[in-house]
DNA sequence: CCGTGTGTACTAGTCAATGTGGTACACATG
DNA sequence: CATGTGTACCACATTGACTAGTACACACGG
């Protein structure tokens, strides 16, 4: 599956589904026009309440990376728009500016710091899982997939 | 003031308080030996509870970006050593990975995206000038080392 | 020794977000 | 119409963040 749900974490279950698919859309998993699964069976797989799947999708939707037929279905968008562009954007690299906080007191260098954000792309573009850090990110560090 | 609040963020207020100390001390605006306001004070200024800061200074301590002394004060840390490094460093490359899923969505190009985090990097060290960081490589984790 | 300023600890309570469980409704298709 | 789909409620429990108040522990200078 492109989808795995970690029950302990302290992220919330419907954002861990909504960050699920945008990686699995990200990596090319799931392309434009593909099925999700329905509300009740993602539920049920991953054993949690319909509805927590609906704020999932409900949140996808707003964010047009998929669109919903009412009695058919939910699938990938196929020409999908950026709404709150801006905001996104402004968000996007607040949180940059904050990890570059958080790596000078990792005393990790700027240097280093871009060559971990190209090794990040990397394993993006290449369809990896994301889950295996094998801990020695100073270097390109390519850990091998799951199954499918 | 080298801090600010907001109030309407969903970032809760401690955790506000503790990014901002921490990006004061990357921009050098607090430096290793400065006092840092009394809890109660900082309460006062940002019209929060005291328990709030004081939840932020706890953090901050765990973190060892601040030294505190009790019936004296706090004071930002002159040798600070690196708990948990190695998580902090597997969330940090998590979070780059999300950028890079999140840039996708923006349809932010890697070469924008790596142009962000350089601008990101000059925001921090605007107008200062940033000697010695070190060469401490991955492997260089320091060890703890006490006291004032 | 005492007063003042400091950090710390504890209890009680409010509020909002998250998630569950259940029920009911709306729409599309065959 | 039956079925599978998304959607909309509701009541409830749990958790984290925050407030409020009180009390204690320690350092320092009279």
């Amino acid at each position: 599956m492109w989808l795995r749900i970690e029950a302990r974490s302290s992220i919330p279950v419907y954002q861990q589904v909504v960050d699920g698919v945008k990686s699995a859309v990200a990596k090319r998993l799931l392309q434009p026009g593909d099925r999700l699964p329905a509300v009740r069976d993602l539920a049920t797989e991953l054993t949690v309440n319909h509805n927590t799947v609906q704020k999932a999708y409900q949140e996808l939707e707003r964010e047009h990376v998929i669109e919903v037929v009412r009695g058919k279905g939910t699938y990938i968008s196929r020409n999908p728009s950026i709404p709150n562009e801006r905001e996104r954007r402004e968000a996007l690299y607040k949180e940059m500016v904050r990890w570059v906080i958080e790596a000078h007191h990792l005393r990790i260098r700027d240097d280093e710091l871009l060559k971990l954000l190209r090794t990040a792309m990397q394993d993006i573009h290449q369809g990896g899982d994301e889950g295996a850090m094998n801990g020695d990110h100073c270097r390109g560090s390519r850990e091998l997939d799951e199954d499918v």
